[in-house]
DNA sequence: CGAGCGATTGAACAGTTTCAAACCAAGTGG
DNA sequence: CCACTTGGTTTGAAACTGTTCAATCGCTCG
């Protein structure tokens, strides 16, 4: 039952290889396995970080909020990502991480991981590179959300998370979880909750997604992919995880 | 005339405290020191990386191409940034990192960046936080350019821009380097050529701000701020390096 | 002088927001 | 078991922000 050492293996073995003794080394890993519920937030803007984030089950989601009220989300977490590794390297966190439904998430000491990551050369370099990946994440969002239209905006992002489902293995019969309310993919793409309403609908019209239920159901990823104008480059997959695209 | 250590520790520096042996250890960085031209690509998306890029005089973007001719601007250099540090992790770059003026550039193989990081921890801890300032930095574009308005949205840019100047001790007379067309400020905020023009005249007649010949002038850094709704702490600035703001 | 790049202008148009109301399903308390 | 609340979705119409297209202008450089 070493849940969270064999997560973070999934994990690291997502963006490189994995020696056997590096894998030994983190299914070592100890942390504290935490039920969140939907909405508590995890990690607070302004704390002071003391651990490393790791989904286990569920759905998180980033984002920072405005003085007047509105929010701008980031980045959406599914079950085997680590949300917040580089928080080893902050004195202050700057942005929200919290549970968009019911989460099972692990809590891992920093102390921890900056010991492995000394220790083993390799894994630092893996946890740097799912760094990078994630920066890689941010600049496509921003494209995302500054150039393209709503409806192909939406087709992206659903894109993004259907590609990566598939990949963690938590995609069931072309549909995975995507337990959002119209409200929270506006403030992801930059929309407001009315104008998603009714871009859903014209999406749902040509029958290549849906999305309801607080799942997203995906007829055709090709045509999706292309409505989208989505290239899966920036998502780094290795081979062998392949997309279900081309 | 070692420019390129001596730019390494200033930027370094400037996420973080140096002890004198790092200093000295960053001091001996040798990398070779490069003229680029105006508009001229430096990293390429696609290529293999082998060095680190400095700034060391001049004015730098990074940008992504899109099928359809458009493109994304998803940061800007000035002399002391460190645009590619995260290349070390990478085996292929996915974005381009591009001279918008003539320019001067270090290039610092990888090797020496690695071995100098092994070697020293805080080091490494400090290219890491210079990485996880720039994530940062992604996060605020994408709700620039998803939540505020044509003219807030700028505003917020040209307070990046000039406080970043001035950390850099950039600032002349309350103006600094900005030698950007108005179809970049396009590219980089999300809207076309013709509405940056309108928007800039508006911005102009309130007397905050104004951007012609290559340069930025800031008249009332406060008044621009908070027409901005511009929040500095994104930008991790440290004491010592005090933002012209409150 | 002519070429070329960038800034500027105008008018019609499209996409998105705003506001306000209605609707629906699920959950709660009397 | 019904009435009521709550959270989320759906609808309509008007107002607004930003885009498109096409033309003009001004400056710099060969």
């Amino acid at each position: 039952m070493r849940v969270i050492g064999e997560t973070l293996v999934k994990h690291l073995g997502r963006v490189g290889e994995l020696s056997p003794e590096d894998r030994k080394a983190l299914l070592d890993v100890k942390g504290e396995v935490r039920l969140t519920r939907r909405h508590e937030d995890i990690v607070k803007a302004g704390s002071v970080p003391a651990f490393c984030v790791l989904v286990l089950r569920g759905f998180l989601q980033r984002y920072n909020s405005r003085r007047d009220g509105s929010r701008q989300i980031h980045s959406f977490y599914i079950a085997g990502d680590a949300p917040s590794m580089e928080s080893i390297h902050l004195e202050r966190m700057d942005n929200n991480l919290c549970a968009v439904v019911n989460s099972e998430v692990a809590l891992i000491p920093h102390a921890q991981i900056i010991a492995l990551m000394a220790e083993r050369p390799a894994v630092q370099a893996l946890v740097w590179r799912s760094a990078v990946s994630q920066s890689s994440l941010y600049r496509e969002w921003l494209m995302r959300n500054s150039r393209l239209p709503a409806d192909a905006a939406m087709a992206h992002l659903f894109c993004e998370m259907y590609i990566r489902s598939n990949v963690g293995g938590l995609v069931d019969q072309n549909s995975c979880e995507m337990p959002l309310t119209q409200e929270m993919l506006a403030d992801a793409l930059g929309l407001t909750g009315v104008h998603v309403n009714r871009t859903l609908q014209s999406l749902r019209e040509t029958g290549l997604v849906d999305h309801k239920n607080g799942r997203l159901f995906v007829h055709d990823v090709r045509k999706l992919a292309s409505f989208a104008d989505f290239d899966p480059s920036y998502l780094h997959l290795r081979n062998g995880h392949a997309a279900p695209l081309s």
